[in-house]
DNA sequence: CGTTTCCAAGGAAACGTTTCCAGAGCTCTC
DNA sequence: GAGAGCTCTGGAAACGTTTCCTTGGAAACG
């Protein structure tokens, strides 16, 4: 048999009108039933409930939203950098979990930390009347958003600042967890770390390189790589560095794809055991690497749960200033990161 | 400034018939411009995109879905078992592109391998009026893809087969692929394998032990433990298979989780050079162990794109019979597959 | 010049729902 | 026993858009 198309399914185009006639009843009683809105008379609303069965009605969320007074479509919108990066999608279940809570949808899509297809979704996002937009901004005060807010679709960023009067705005204590784990190395007795970073149009890659100049200000033994934004551009650039004449004792990667790149080097070159490395953010099998993979890490859930609650908070009339909310790192120690300077060793 | 909720936003509540007004126009012409229907005097146009952009104006496109003649939203949604899990993620990647292309929007939801959440899911996107649908099922013939299928939701299953008339699918030779490894084990030497794998109710489950059994025949040399859905649970079983009187040579794991799982207690028991692993789905980082974990690796993203592509015929009017797509499983060699039996070695 | 043809443009109906309002039937109170 | 108050019900308007159909005017043709 085939597939029917969506014309000839047997519920399609049922409406409540037809529901009413087929009960005997009023339309208006008909979306009483179907919102549980209490005044029925339990016999009429079974007889309601069974009409609705018989022709497989189903309820038009679309119509409705249309027509309700508050005009919400119980759905908020998400623009993630890249859905198959896993902080993205720990992100995104986090905050479709919290929605779902509360019996709204999330929609998503991908920037690829591309301006303008941030600007695409966004629009096509506020075409569809999202009740609110949780976005991780590809730049600092994009036009895109700007229309967002000037539309007046609440508006929240995640894991990145922006530049914007009255976004709320939840992130990471980047510059505090780098500094920390550069202090740790320092006192390991590195005098000649990398750092490398990613594009320096994001937010995090500049905060993070902050923290890591808050101990090693850059300088000729602390060479600083950045726009790196794959796992075979940190490669590449970490084989360089091994080559140069005074090669880094330690490795400091401002994300999780380059932490990845410079370790595939490191293991390639054999030099895993011997120079140090700290990445930014968590990753899968970082601890069952020899040596394990010491990192920076954030919790993109507990990112992505603050961000719901911010979006919630407006969604249910919050008209307070502009909240900035700051989710601790944690350093975690699993080998890489422990591995003391040449000159310290015994 | 306090964020401005959506009732004060400056373009929220701007109608076409505002536009309308301001141009000097009737709303039929902005209409038409709006959609870009030609036959519409290039000044006039011109003054109607002038007069949106001052007050504003965004499309609806929940209105105008409810009026326009084929009722389309131009929205398909996916139900995938858990979005954090690399391989729901890629899946949604290759799908969203894809819809991207044609302009259509992507929700998604978790089912978390639980029926009653899959079947909300499934309520909450038809009562949305989603174009298609594109599932993993939970099981082989659930209600709520029945009911989809009734109200004439053009619907695939991806992953994973289903015992619905004329329901669309794209799988991956799982019996195939496993039996090649299982093949390769035993061309090793290999006799006492243990196979782990996921819960019965799920299809991929079944085939996959299935093409295990074609080579090894369930027996006391060959222990399969199933119902393993985390890594935790895979590595405790792994341990208990271990500290039996007569371990096996090798593992086969019928799913990511599991593969790192098992992993997971042969590192600890310091057994990863003696003892051979091979699972199924790749996962990243997978070589960067030592040894790497050869893998039986499926390409999700391919999966995504031709379950596109089957909905998108579909959406374009096929009512050919139900069609089923099958995407080749590729061994990837990495060495903790490639250990030879105890009895074989030199 | 009169008639037809054509085309741009606007008025109004309709999509499926929610919600306001009015009416009907009741009970309760003075 | 009559009016007030209450509860339940249904009719009809409205949400913002698309689309049918009519209209007016200009161009084309005899």
């Amino acid at each position: 048999m085939a597939q029917g198309r969506r014309q000839t399914g047997a519920g399609r185009g049922v409406t409540m009108r037809d529901v009413a006639d087929r009960a005997g009843v009023g339309l208006a009683t008909v979306s009483r039933v179907v919102n549980g809105v209490s005044g029925v008379a339990p016999e009429l609303a079974e007889k309601v409930r069974e009409a609705a069965r018989d022709l497989g009605y189903r309820h038009d969320a679309t119509a409705s939203s249309l027509r309700r007074a508050d005009r919400r479509t119980d759905t908020v919108a998400l623009v993630l950098e890249d859905v198959a990066n896993p902080f993205s999608s720990a992100l995104q279940r986090a905050i479709t979990d919290a929605a779902a809570e509360r019996g709204i949808m999330v929609l998503s899509g991908s920037s690829d930390e591309n301006p303008s297809r941030e600007r695409d979704l966004v629009e096509t996002f506020t075409a569809r009347r999202a009740d609110g937009l949780i976005v991780v901004p590809t730049g600092r005060a994009d036009d895109a958003l700007r229309a967002a807010r000037i539309f007046g679709t609440p508006l929240v960023a995640v894991d990145r600042m922006v530049d914007l009067e009255g976004v709320d705005t939840v992130t990471v204590d980047n510059r505090e967890g780098t500094a920390a784990a550069a202090a740790r190395l320092h006192a390991a007795g590195h005098r000649r770390v990398a750092y490398f970073g990613d594009q320096p149009t994001i937010w995090t890659a500049d905060e993070r390189l902050a923290g890591f100049s808050d101990i090693f200000p850059v300088g000729p033994a602390t060479p600083v790589r950045r726009g790196l934004s794959s796992v075979q551009a940190a490669e590449h650039a970490a084989h360089e560095a091994l080559a140069s004449p005074e090669p880094p004792t330690a490795f400091v990667s401002g994300q999780n794809l380059i932490t990845i790149g410079i370790r595939r080097a490191l293991q390639e070159a054999g030099l895993e055991h011997r120079i140090a490395l700290v990445g930014f953010d968590d990753f899968p099998l970082a601890d069952l690497l020899t040596p394990g993979v010491s990192v920076i890490a954030q919790d993109p859930a507990r990112l992505g749960l603050e961000a719901a609650r911010l979006l919630f908070a407006r969604l249910d009339g919050d008209e307070g200033p502009a909240r900035h909310c700051v989710v601790p790192t944690r350093y975690i120690a699993r080998g890489s990161g422990e591995i003391p300077a040449p000159s310290a060793r015994p």
